[in-house]
DNA sequence: GTGAAAGCGCTAACAC
DNA sequence: GTGTTAGCGCTTTCAC
């Protein structure tokens, strides 16, 4: 690996000047540059990043606590974060920290030690060791998964979601109704569609069951398919029912056709998220779509904008939509 | 942020104590290291990592150059390679290179400034580019894509894939086969799933009719949706189909379920990858399962003992299994 | 057992 | 326009 030294010894120039080439600043001599790009070209030269980060104390890098890059929902974002970082000439480092595994605090410690300028953190973990990364880190931090005192969100309009679904369910005439909640011990925005499910369903006095996937979406195909089997055995008169996810629906429709139960005659589903596969499916599922898009791109604009100093709202809210398709 | 001098004057004592210290190395009093450590505490110090990895010369780190965090195959190897990697006490860091945008070169740049120890291939590009990788950067490299001069790769047993495939959907009476693969123009292992498949039919005096989705699976749904319409209005008398990955085979469960095809007693469908929702849709899919677990789990071996200057094979072949559920 | 000091590859004053 | 030089935060000899 040959350095920014062997450059300027090979072009016949300081390192300074080297230097200045590499990073289009200062005057500088057509001569120069171009004897210094030959150099650069010969020896195969690659700055090193990490000497650059030390020395200019600023790195280009924000880091993404992430629960699973297999979870459809978050590789979405993950992938919007990616794109929008890029874009904006960051790079973006990820932690993994498995949700209920307490691995947050390792998380973030890793990435404190790689230096990120912030972090965005999208991964449901225990809500009071979340809040610690507050007083502790004292870096920028964008929450993607529920408001926090002092920690600037981004958040959907989970309230609008669950009521959207819930009109909608009504509207088709269903009148014996189940939900599927995430786990609601949880401080998750996610929840609010929920509680707003529930108070629709009330408020046009609509029976509606709620059941809790306590496990999350992380659960075994095997444990989310015998909560699934469970709802279906206990509700024989069910007309509609919403889940929390999409991974969650399609389990729904799976289960329908095997005991041949039609969508959406005998029963109607509708998701929520519009992961990729929610189109593709039989029947298409009818669900609440979020905007991975807009919900990565403002979590790192605000990001940026905190780790530059400038002033960053502390909550953004991005609506969702029902798409209607054939399972409703 | 505290720095290591911080600690040491807080301490008491020298930085080079101080570093002895967090690394566990070198000879210590106890005393000492009680002291550091406490001051490590009361100043919430985190060592920096860039200046460790400048200074030590090795930082640990090795990168996965991926097409997407989307393709739900991907994103099952990107879990995995950070799990492994992980447990081996490395860090992994992500350069994505949509495939077909020739971005692979700029992911390989960034991957080289950062000064990664090595790099896990995953993305599909240009394969003359992929090649000057080996002559170019010079650094350990392992492929997930397909066998390269030179270049160690870790794939699946493609051709047995295939196979099992056709034999199976003979076995079950198939007369009338069609086979969607990937974009034939590429030379990635994955072809030899469609090689090996026609081959077999051939050979049992099967008819076997050969369609190819050009654009791959980071296509739109319409895309997708398409070819699939095209494949079945062209094939009317077709009883089994095989594709290349189980994004499409769900397509085709789909557009089978609407046109009122009866799966699988009028069309059988074998899919390709084994991906978590193929076992939650309906009717589950049988398909060809790769060892996502094995597949990363030895590429970040692989990665390693060539970093670490061990030998390493130059070609790792991991099984494949047919999964049979409810398609056939 | 501990400290002083050189140096990793680079940037950014500051001098010329 | 260009070169010199002092660090950035850390590791690692080499003395003591």
């Amino acid at each position: 690996m040959s350095t920014i030294k062997d450059v300027a010894a090979y072009a016949g120039v300081s390192v300074a000047t080297v230097s200045r080439v590499l990073n289009k600043k200062g005057p500088l001599s057509e001569k120069a540059i171009n004897k210094v790009n030959e150099a650069i070209e010969k020896l195969d030269y690659h700055p090193n990043i990490l000497a650059r980060s030390l020395a200019s104390g600023k790195n280009n890098t924000i880091g993404v606590i992430i629960s699973s890059f297999n979870d459809p929902f978050w590789s979405e974002i993950a992938q919007e974060i990616e794109n929008t970082a890029r874009e904006k000439g960051y790079h973006v480092l990820y932690s993994i920290a498995q949700e209920q595994m307490k691995q947050e605090v390792v998380a973030l410690e890793e990435l404190q030690t790689r230096q990120v300028g912030g972090i965005i953190y999208a991964c449901g973990g225990d809500e009071d060791l979340t809040q610690q990364l507050l007083q502790q880190c004292g870096i920028p931090l964008v929450s993607l998964i529920n408001e926090m005192d002092g920690i600037c969100s981004v958040i959907s309009q989970d309230r609008q979601g669950g009521v959207l679904a819930a009109r909608h369910l009504i509207a088709k005439g269903c009148e014996n109704i189940v939900h599927v909640s995430g786990n609601l011990d949880r401080q998750l925005s996610a929840n609010d569609r929920t509680y707003a499910f529930m108070e629709e369903c009330q408020k046009r006095e609509t029976t509606c069951r709620l059941y809790q996937n306590k496990a999350g979406n992380a659960a075994s195909p095997e444990v989310l398919r015998r909560l699934v089997n469970q709802v279906f055995c206990e509700n024989p008169y069910m007309d509609g029912i919403f889940l929390s996810n999409d991974i969650m629906a399609t389990l729904c429709i799976s289960c329908s056709q095997s005991q041949g139960i039609r969508i959406p005659d005998e029963l109607r589903i509708v998701g929520y998220d519009d992961i990729r596969i929610s189109s593709l499916m039989y029947p298409p599922l009818t669900t609440i779509r979020q905007d991975f898009k807009l919900l990565a791109q403002r979590a790192v604009e605000m990001l940026l904008d905190q780790i530059e100093g400038k002033e960053a709202p502390m909550l953004l809210e991005i609506p969702v939509e029902l798409v209607e398709r054939k399972t409703t």
